[in-house]
DNA sequence: GGTAAAATTTAGATAAGTCTAAAAATATGT
DNA sequence: ACATATTTTTAGACTTATCTAAATTTTACC
């Protein structure tokens, strides 16, 4: 048995030794989920007695093969809720995170699976995010971000970085989807805003801040 | 704000009042839910300060306008979630009340409104209970037991006065469903069972536990 | 290599939700 | 009507999850 609180860590932990590979600090999971350091070591000591992490006082945690295989099915878990939000009930993709963040400690199996087949077994999410399959194991792609590429080079967007809605809706009123295409026209050097061919139709100027949230496909 | 034992304890005192109008007891909540009366008393205290319940010592405990609104709305998405499990993921009936008691708590009303849409505003659930509308209110059907027919008498089943598992496992293994048409062949005066003849097919006996928690809608 | 800064843990408290045992109030039966 | 049984509440304690403040350990830098 895990509680809803101990889950939200293991995916804490999780998503941060994702970027990076070693041990996580206290102070990395204590910003990511809002709470003080102090609380922080208090749950870990916990989720180390369920043998879901590896602890060592001072030196950061890890997740035991246990805690990463429960991880990894919440992420399974909410990247798939996610799809169902969007793809039937017709949700835009900004809306569905905080959603999803609740239907992820859902605990049945079988609806899971039921789902992922309901579904038909997407790969990625509505935020271009691979989808772990029953076994745990994902897709990952060769993406770039659009800050990175050169001028006349075209991308199909893929995913984004960043999932918060203040950026979605801003790529939402440019009309700036996945699956949208794009080619480089112009590049300002002096602060990296970029000037793009929006699906072979507008021109559009977006900042390197967006540019550096964009993930693409190179096209051929 | 309201936690998720809070929703459970104002179902509760939902359920238990809606079989006898009269303000509900400490007793009857604690063996609903299976808590100890003392629990009870204190979570009562808590729900009257946040003004869902009118609790006055010793006295028992009524929900209020708004702890009503709420309980309802619980009934309301825990009824549309079943349907979304049995109609779309093909679970059995059986199966998916207890799925359905963790889908309930999902906050999101915006989530609630566009599933109903989604299912094509089902009015009743895969137990044939009535689901309420977003005004709360829901559709009643004359339903008769099938241990108050008369021998002659047919009928179509609409609904099942309990829904645990093991009930739920028999009448499947009988091939009784929502919807088979039944007809009274016999009662046996001694112990109140009966034969009936399913869907004009089959002839099958049924114990006077079975006939008692079948409610049936009268042919004609 | 020693001190100052930063990170982490410990100590002590609090709130929600639960329990058992004891006390108090209400209901029941002769 | 009054003694007993039943129901309900109170008292006191425990667990989970959180906090702030203080103590401790690690890191960083001159
Ligand atoms: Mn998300
Ligand atoms: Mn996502
Ligand atoms: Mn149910
Ligand atoms: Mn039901």
């Amino acid at each position: 048995m895990i509680t809803h609180t101990e889950e939200n860590y293991l995916k804490a932990i999780y998503k941060i030794s994702e970027k990076d590979k070693k041990a996580v600090s206290t102070n990395a999971i204590s910003e990511k989920i809002n709470t003080s350091a102090a609380s922080v070591t208090d749950m870990i000591k916990r989720l180390a007695t369920k043998e879901m992490v590896n602890y060592e006082k001072y030196k950061g945690v890890t997740l035991t093969d246990k805690g990463n295989k429960h991880a990894t099915n919440l992420i399974r878990k909410h990247r798939l809720w996610e799809v169902f939000l969007v793809d039937q009930l017709k949700f835009n993709w900004e809306e569905v995170h905080d959603i999803a963040e609740e239907m992820e400690h859902i605990q049945s199996q079988e609806l899971v699976d039921r789902l992922d087949n309901y579904l038909g077994n997407p790969k990625f999410d509505p935020h271009g995010d691979p989808i772990p399959n029953a076994e745990g194991r994902y897709t990952l792609r060769n993406q770039i971000a659009l800050s990175e590429f050169s001028v006349g080079e075209a991308g199909t967007l893929i995913g984004v970085k960043v999932h918060d809605r203040p950026f979605l809706e801003h790529l939402n009123s440019l009309n700036i989807k996945l699956g949208s295409e794009m080619s480089l026209v112009e590049k300002n050097n002096y602060d990296g805003a970029v000037t793009i061919l929006l699906d072979s139709e507008n021109q559009k100027m977006l900042s390197h801040k967006v540019c550096s949230n964009l993930l693409l496909r190179r096209n051929h």
